[in-house]
DNA sequence: AGATATTAGTCAGTGCACTGAGTAATTCGG
DNA sequence: CCGAATTACTCAGTGCACTGACTAATATCT
């Protein structure tokens, strides 16, 4: 059996898209917080008060790397984590001052590195590139969790 | 400033899409050998005895991830690497019996896997997707390294 | 030939991502 | 109301990915 091309490996690309998108992100947005990080201010500042379960269903990380992002995010004072009063089970999130701050300043500085990433593309094709990335994911994801494809029907 | 729409960001999908792949990888290709791993037993298929860095060149990973990956693949029985007599310097890579064996057999899975992983997108989608992976990705990539970019013009 | 630069690989440190096992708190069934 | 299941989170272990500092070997430039 012969050897293979992985440029038409979906797998092997999308490796490299994400290389490709770590690589912008360090020198065009922060060196220091990563984008998973901003993902999580993001669901913070959209709601503030999550736990982190539910954090992790919006930005997409599973219960263990949450934890250490979160950890991360508190070690530099930019969220903070309370018991819940009425759920011991549960930690809730906020943002601090300074990571409300923090989310303003990413937030224009990630508008212009999307649209460098994006510019070997169109503006038609930025479209499209968009909806088949959120597609083939979403296809995938509910392999992972098929109760709640069933639960719909 | 208000919260974002995650969706809309393309590194956010990029790291969604791996995470999809991973669980397609894991479930129907192997659990014990990762993509990347597959990624180099296929660069010394093609190309048997290269080196270190160029193994890494061809997968795309970098010189510390690639003594990583070298490493379990050595440890399993998968590749050797002997020093080169007229450049001591490097370690050259080469499959082992086991390691071609290995390499059949998961490009066979590979190949079932992708169409899965595809299956969202029609066939004419399919051709477009991998098109702009690669456009976006290679873009990105001549940031890294513009002597080259430079050389060529 | 000898000082200098470059190159291949290693190593320590940081961060994301997943699994499986374990703990504490809450909910549910009888 | 009490034992059993579920849920939120933690912890240890594995693997990819990058950086910066280091070593050893080769190449280069007087």
């Amino acid at each position: 059996m012969a050897a293979v091309d992985l440029t038409t490996h979906p797998g092997h690309l999308a490796r490299r898209l994400q290389q490709a998108h770590y690589l912008l992100w360090t020198t065009m947005v922060s060196e220091e917080i990563t984008s998973p990080q901003y993902g999580v201010l993001n669901a913070l500042m959209a709601e503030p008060g999550l736990d982190q379960r539910t954090v992790g269903e919006r930005v997409g990380l599973d219960r263990s790397t949450v934890a250490e992002v979160v950890s991360r995010l508190g070690r530099r004072g930019l969220i903070e984590k309370v018991r819940d009063a009425e759920d011991g089970r549960r930690y809730l999130l906020r943002l601090t001052g300074e990571g409300a701050t923090v989310h303003r300043k990413l937030t224009i500085r990630t508008a212009r590195m999307n649209h460098v990433f994006l510019s070997p593309l169109s503006d038609a094709e930025q479209s499209v590139f968009l909806d088949m990335l959120r597609r083939v994911s979403d296809a995938a994801e509910e392999l992972r969790s098929p109760e709640r494809a069933a639960v719909r029907a």
